[in-house]
RNA sequence: UCAGGUGUAGCUCAAUCGGCAGAGCGGGUGGCUGUUAACCACUAGGUUGUAGGUUCGAGUCCUACCACCUGAGCCA
């Protein structure tokens, strides 16, 4: 007799297959019990009859306790009465853990209790949702990137300095030296597009800020593209088209988890090439109508990239910043030397930026002046001005905030249940 | 770091003007052959975040601290 998962049940209608899970809830009605039963890959109502399978089964099968694992053998029946259609009518089940009481019952609770008990909270059907849609979206990325010949090149987590700012690097040690956890791939991958031509890289960054919003972990993961010999409008191309790669698939694969999770599909299905591009100019020119704090020379702040994004049903791009709020590789607008040829691509309904890129300086003397300007200690820097020495190209990349794009696809309020264990400034547990 | 908020049973929350510490869920016991977060009856469960203070009397008022939540800045 076949061993079986429930998302394969409909094949075996009829026939006695054997499941193996844990106890999602029981209703037991004094001479019939029904099992909900989990397996990770979905819930099946088992009911078991005392006539059937005898008292000492029956009894035993009436202690059981919610989440306790067991392999249950039974007859696969369709039926309207049951959730999913399909039940299962047992003939014999064996405990395999009989587990102590349970923290997290079927009604409420709040965040800080869920976020304690995060690595049960997985198993509940919401989480199991989100989580699904985040797998989804990495698998199509990096299929986004691999059928383009992208090839993946991983990068260090150990830096021994920052690609931005320093006030925000984890300091670690690192035997009788310093070093820090990176917070951003993207030196490593300039080295590597060299080499390869187009490269990304996906993985864990750190960042040491001290945010307590929504849309901030200390941990979290970036898909970073970076290609050679392309300028800020091909950097934008393969953004656009990521993005419409991402929703595609997750519309085609993980529809059931996004109804689920109550998500406006319609607000998914508009997503569509071409995204509208905004020059820094035209979204000050917003902000300007829409009466925001907002002042002319800053980066924009959250509320304005919510202004901005509620003006369109997809994703926008916005470019060229003055180059003094971005980094020092950008490069500058040959025609404009105040700003710098950057893109930030705000998600739509007010989940704002999930990207971050833009096209690299490539002339040695002017990124040693950026290094100097931005007083950043030029010998940590060495190797990335090898770049500019040995055959410098006009390259592009950015960066894919993995979580922020995983709270607008599943259309949450908060980044933290997008991560499996999130590590936020106050919490580093479970 | 700053601003606002919350802290009462295992969980989610009540408790009027400062006057007996309560409910639902979850747990336990009993009942029920079609439940969908079942239902019915009974039952156990409390240092009201911590430390002080005011008062005849504090969950409630005051002070400090702690934890968490929501934002801002910064960023993906």
């Amino acid at each position: 007799m076949p061993t079986v998962y429930i998302d394969e049940i409909a094949k075996f209608q009829g026939q006695e297959v054997t499941l193996q899970g844990w106890v999602y809830n029981k209703t037991a009605k004094g001479k019939l019990i029904f099992l909900m039963l989990r397996d990770g890959t979905g819930l099946i109502q088992a009911v078991m009859f005392r006539d059937t399978v005898g008292d000492a089964l029956f009894e035993s099968t009436l202690a059981l306790t919610q989440e306790s694992s067991v392999r249950i053998t039974g007859t696969v029946s369709e039926d309207k009465r049951a959730k999913g259609g399909f039940e299962l009518q047992v003939s014999t089940l064996e405990v395999v853990h009989l587990a102590a009481e349970y923290p997290i019952s079927p009604k409420e609770h709040g965040i800080d209790f869920l976020m304690e008990h995060r690595h049960l909270w997985l198993r509940s059907s919401l989480q199991h949702a989100v989580l699904k849609v985040r797998h989804e979206i990495i698998s199509a990325c990096r299929d986004y990137f691999d059928n383009m010949n992208f090839t993946l090149i991983d990068a260090p987590i150990f830096t021994p300095a920052a690609a931005e700012g320093t006030s925000t690097l984890f300091e670690t040690n690192y035997f009788e030296d310093k070093a820090y956890l990176t917070q951003s791939g993207q030196l490593y991958m300039e080295a590597a597009a060299m080499a390869f031509g187009k490269v990304y890289c996906f993985g864990p960054t750190f960042r040491a800020e001290k945010s307590k919003t929504r849309r901030h972990l200390t941990e979290f993961w970036m898909i970073e593209p970076e290609v050679a010999f392309c300028d800020l409008e091909g950097d934008m191309e393969l953004a656009e088209g990521l993005i419409c790669a991402i929703v595609e698939r997750v519309l085609d694969k993980r529809r059931e988890e996004l109804k689920r999770l109550e998500r406006d599909l319609s607000k998914l299905e508009c997503i569509r090439k071409p995204f509208p591009r905004l020059d820094y100019e035209d979204a000050a020119q917003i902000l300007k109508e829409e009466n925001s704090q907002f002042v002319y020379g800053d980066d924009l702040g959250a509320p304005d990239e919510t202004i901005i994004s509620a003006r369109y049903d997809r994703p926008v791009m916005v470019t060229h910043y003055p180059a003094g709020v971005k980094a020092f590789y950008m490069k500058r607008d040959p025609e404009r030397p105040d700003r710098a040829l950057c893109v930030d691509l705000l998600a739509p309904e007010g989940y704002g930026e999930i990207i971050g890129g833009g096209q690299r300086e490539d002339d040695l003397d002017t990124l040693l002046s950026r290094i100097h300007e931005h007083q950043l200690p030029v010998e940590n820097y060495d190797w990335y001005l090898d770049l500019r020495k040995f055959g410098s190209v006009p390259h592009a990349g950015f960066g894919l905030g993995l979580e922020r794009t995983v709270t607008w696809i599943c259309g949450l309020q908060h980044i933290r249940e997008t991560i499996p264990f999130p590590r936020t400034i106050s919490r580093i547990y479970p």
